[in-house]
DNA sequence: CCATTTGCATAGACAGTGAATATAAGTCTG
DNA sequence: CAGACTTATATTCACTGTCTATGCAAATGG
């Protein structure tokens, strides 16, 4: 196969699980809400307008989702010392305790269909890893590269 | 690596890739009306309640879904002849093309991601590719499984 | 037939989101 | 250092998508 072709192949293979795997995602709590809380876990505490912009959505949003976020205990407000207008968001014990419970059942749901493969298969999964790595980390960057 | 310690790796590596790709979808649509659109394409004129059913939404929601697609020209209702209750939701050739639109653009983006790779990380994923289609096949009858 | 079941539509309520705008704090300019 | 501008967040209003509860018409089974 051209590489051409194999990128093609791949990345049509990648879109279909993505999207796949987008709707078994749990509904407990917005996807914005989620994201909002992984950002968080991955790369601590981050003001309003920041992770309005990190999630794609606009400022108001953001308010209103981290006001329902702190009426559940999930988040914390701190203000900033040095810059009275700013809020900083702090994920709280329960928020991060959220985040690891909703991640185990994603890769818990995945390990369950790997459990259906061949032992070929998961070789070439296993395999494939540093791939799969490396392109989470080329999404990260990517996305937060073009909105800053 | 162990058989089960690779399949933690392995769910782990694709959870992390299938959220960061959720949270690029247009949303210029629902995540449930695309899927309900892409769910068309795939299997045909279905009913109300049995799309509702696949996409995990009550029926009075997927009601006023198919209303919108139908205003937007996307879809078209058509009567049963053999049961007049039935309403047969069909996608027409407007929805299709959103469709063929929609996932090019997600594959696009996947393309562009894989472009940062080595050729090595490339082969492994080329290596990789039966399993990861095996992957989308599992899910998908395991969602149309547990719903029936 | 009449009661029950099935398939869809409607009504009412609520959460999440965006656009526009308000408020308050910081920063710059002359 | 006073006033204008910018920045960070909050508030308001409207709209969409979803749910539960309910209504209605067609089919089905004694």
């Amino acid at each position: 196969m051209s590489r051409r072709g194999a990128s093609a192949a791949i990345g049509a293979a990648l879109y279909g699980l993505a999207t796949r795997a987008a709707r078994r995602l749990p509904r407990d709590m917005s996807l914005t809400s989620a994201a909002t809380l992984a950002t968080l876990a991955r790369t601590g505490p981050r003001r309003i307008t920041d992770l309005a912009a990190a999630e794609g959505v606009t400022q108001p949003a953001m308010t209103a989702l981290v006001r329902v976020l702190e009426e559940s205990g999930l988040v914390e407000r701190r203000g900033d010392a040095s810059d009275k207008r700013v809020t900083r968001v702090c994920l709280t014990e329960a928020g991060a305790s959220y985040v690891r419970m909703r991640r185990q059942a994603g890769v818990d749901a995945f390990e369950r269909l790997i459990g259906g493969l061949t032992h070929d298969e998961v070789d070439a999964l296993v395999a494939a890893l540093p791939a799969l790595k490396h392109l989470e980390e080329l999404e990260t960057r990517d996305r937060d590269g073009s909105k800053r």
